[in-house]
DNA sequence: GCCAACGTTGGC
DNA sequence: GCCAACGTTGGC
């Protein structure tokens, strides 16, 4: 996952996003089938998420000699310290993204690092729309089975709103995970433990909630 | 529509 | 650098 700079200016075309085709979606994990579907997101009791965990690298790596580093300091550098959370690729993360509603808080969470853990929030600025990256030969995210006439992809934008008072390890959210698991809590069924490799996950606001309530305790 | 092979994610 | 977990692909 990465966000860029270059994109934002795009975005101020892209006004006129498709409203009508964010409508659709594919199905999420249903084993490349593509089913397309007329929305209402999911089931029409799924749970309404308004908060979020949106993972992203920190550190320098290179994919198709591309740096893909973008952590929450490549964020708050950002004009407006606001960016395109884009190259999402995978069909319940992008869908989760879909369902973001402007004004809602979002964890960054720093994944592929040393100390894998949550740095930061970042609050939803801009709803979801076509992610441009998959259209462009050069980028990473290309994807050349998305066609601008039905694009697959969607981004939303992003900006910083603070840091957490201590960085929270995922070592340590995990044996508050581990811990209720067992006896019971918030964090028994997060997402980032029970769906690991997803990249935009929802939080319930008692998960959220609790997770801040850690930043002004002893790490464990 | 099943499922084995394959590829990727991402913690360790 | 390893490899487990798991999403995706494609043959049937």
């Amino acid at each position: 996952m990465k966000l860029s700079k270059e994109k934002l200016q795009s975005d101020k075309l892209s006004c006129l996003d498709n409203t009508e085709k964010a409508e659709e979606s594919e199905t999420a994990s249903s084993g490349g089938k593509r089913k397309v579907v007329k929305e209402s997101s999911e089931s029409p009791d799924s749970p309404e998420f308004s908060r979020w965990l949106m993972k992203s690298e920190p550190d320098s790596r290179f994919e198709n000699g591309i740096d893909v580093k973008f952590g929450i300091e490549d964020l708050k550098a950002l004009p407006d310290q606001t960016g395109c959370w884009d190259g999402v690729r995978n069909y319940q993360a992008r869908n989760f993204m879909r369902q973001m509603k402007e004004g809602q808080s979002a964890f960054f969470y720093h994944s592929n690092c040393k100390e894998p853990g949550i740095a930061g929030i970042m609050k939803i600025v801009k709803e979801a729309y076509v992610d441009h990256t998959q259209f462009d030969r050069k980028d990473v995210h290309y994807d050349a089975g998305s066609k601008p006439d039905n694009p697959k992809w969607s981004m939303v934008d992003v900006q910083y709103q603070r840091m957490l008072k201590r960085y929270l390890p995922l070592s340590e959210l995990k044996k508050y995970h581990l811990q209720q698991r067992a006896k019971g809590g918030p964090l028994k069924d997060m997402a980032l433990f029970t769906r690991a490799r997803l990249s935009v996950q929802p939080l319930t606001t008692e998960e959220f909630d609790f997770v801040l309530s850690l930043e002004d305790k002893e790490p464990l």
